[in-house]
DNA sequence: CGAATAGTGTCTATCAGACAATATAAT
DNA sequence: ATTATATTGTCTGATAGACACTATTCG
């Protein structure tokens, strides 16, 4: 556009020299005289300089528990292609335009599993930004916890790569153990990770994940819903287990109910086999975050 | 490049039809025969097609203490350019490529006041990628903590916009106040913001911002770097009260002693004045997240 | 010495952890 | 009745919070 007379005064009265190129003075006319909608059309309108910019993906811990086996589940891929082909590595994908990155991770796991989650299932985690994290190019990502609330088959996807929950728990020392439905077995330790290869930054990402978990299990256990909406003080305790590296005997039911009791509401009771029948609990509702 | 007769009959054997395009099937090669290094080499050299890509920023709110006027101040600017003329914000910038934006964060941080800063003196906060939280375009955001160990002069920015200290602070009814040099101010509440404007959806920030620090400050109290390296416990207790809400008289400073000792390190005296003389303390390491 | 400021000590109610006792159900 | 499993109760040591007391410095 040419500026006027008067648009050349006011600049003049901001403190720019007239004297400056035509395209800076309009850049600033848009920017400090205009209204803002006046502003937003020109920008549009402007072809943008091409700054390098990211892509942008999420990374997924999905967690889930097996009533059956009394085991934490979390979601893999086997990797068929290059990059990290034959590795293992957490769902994922692109974040779209017009879609926050919460919108995509609950589109990510209704592909995967066919599950429609809500934001309370949900939980960002971090935001990896490692300069070569893909050997691709330049990508970042959001990495979240997903708890689903019961153990779905999953939808088969395409023929790139191969979807299976895994056996997940950390031990006693501290170490993180992924076992996979063929038994072969991932250690992820403080310094190292051993057994099958894991892509990308994704082993500091479950190592992460892991912490966070067992540092809101006596404040916000989200975790919890992996459990449904019906389940025990035993169950309570198998997750607090995998999280915390105690084993199960040396959890004490009993104070675990005292620690734990302002965060659940009993709903019921469940005969589980011999013995007398627990009762059940669900989780509180309380603010996320 | 040409596929080889022998390349096609591998490519046979894991089951691609070999009536496939030629693109489809190089992929396809690349992807899952050829070496990680060969995958990745043709990788670079194909033209990608143009997914459309998010800029990608880092939003800051950096935290640092007054020791002459015992407040909290929080570093901002004004807006004097288009979109949000004339509102508050907070400082931050692009991440460029082979950054990450830990990186990103310092330098800012270093523009802005001179200060090298370390990992330990920063923290991820959020990441924000609401659609159209900028409404020039698709801006994804990480927003990090800041915690200066002094008040620094600021540098003289460019003339887009006008950096300065507020004064921040919660009150008792968990509104979030910040106070402008000018006097001017904006309220912060659960549902809304008085006062002057606050750009894009910093005002959000700013909430999670102030509930992260008051959620670690009897676990990782980060905050207190803010105090340097020889704080007294009311120094300590000042800080308390600006992200909790209560009012200094009702912080007991004996009890405080009692509940932040395991945090810190007694390691010297100052005379404040009149009366006896504080201890001095400074603050332990901790494993960061 | 008195005022101002800061650190130390004491009492109590609460609670986590260890462990013992009781309740319920299957065989 | 015996066994397995779960819940309830008791004891104790630690600690957060309320509040009183002691220590140090300044004028």
């Amino acid at each position: 556009m040419e500026l006027t007379s008067k648009n050349l005064a006011d600049l003049k009265d901001l403190g720019f020299d007239t004297d400056l190129s035509n395209s800076v003075l309009e850049q600033k006319y848009y920017e400090m005289l205009a209204t803002e909608e006046e502003f937003l059309e020109w920008y549009a309108s402007k072809e943008s300089p091409n700054y390098e910019k990211p892509s942008f993906t999420i990374d997924n811990v999905i967690f889930a528990y097996d009533r059956d086996s009394k085991s934490l589940k979390s979601l893999f891929i086997k990797r068929k292609a290059h990059p990290f082909k034959d590795s293992l590595a957490l769902t994922g994908g692109f974040v779209e335009p017009q879609e926050n990155t919460d919108d995509t991770c609950m589109r990510e796991v209704f592909e995967e599993t066919g599950l429609k989650l809500t934001k309370d299932d949900i939980e960002q985690l971090y935001t990896h930004s490692t300069p070569n994290r893909d050997p691709r190019g330049w990508v970042i990502s959001t990495s979240y916890l997903t708890f689903l609330p019961d153990l779905p088959e999953i939808v088969a996807g395409d023929d790139a790569k191969e979807v299976f929950w895994s056996d997940v728990y950390k031990d006693s020392d501290d170490n993180i153990h992924i076992i996979q439905p063929d038994n072969s077995e991932t250690i992820i330790s403080e310094t190292d990770v051993r057994g099958v290869k894991i892509a990308y930054d994704h082993a500091e990402i479950i190592r992460i994940a892991f912490k966070r978990i067992e540092n809101k299990l006596f404040y916000h256990p989200n975790i919890l819903k992996i459990l449904g909406s019906y389940f025990t003080m035993q169950e309570v305790g198998i997750v607090h287990s995998k999280f915390t590296g105690t084993s199960l005997e040396n959890i004490d039911t009993s104070n675990l109910r005292k620690t734990t009791s302002h965060l659940l509401t009993e709903n019921g009771e469940r005969s589980v086999g011999v013995g007398r029948p627990s009762k059940t609990y669900q989780l509180n509702k309380f603010n996320n975050q």
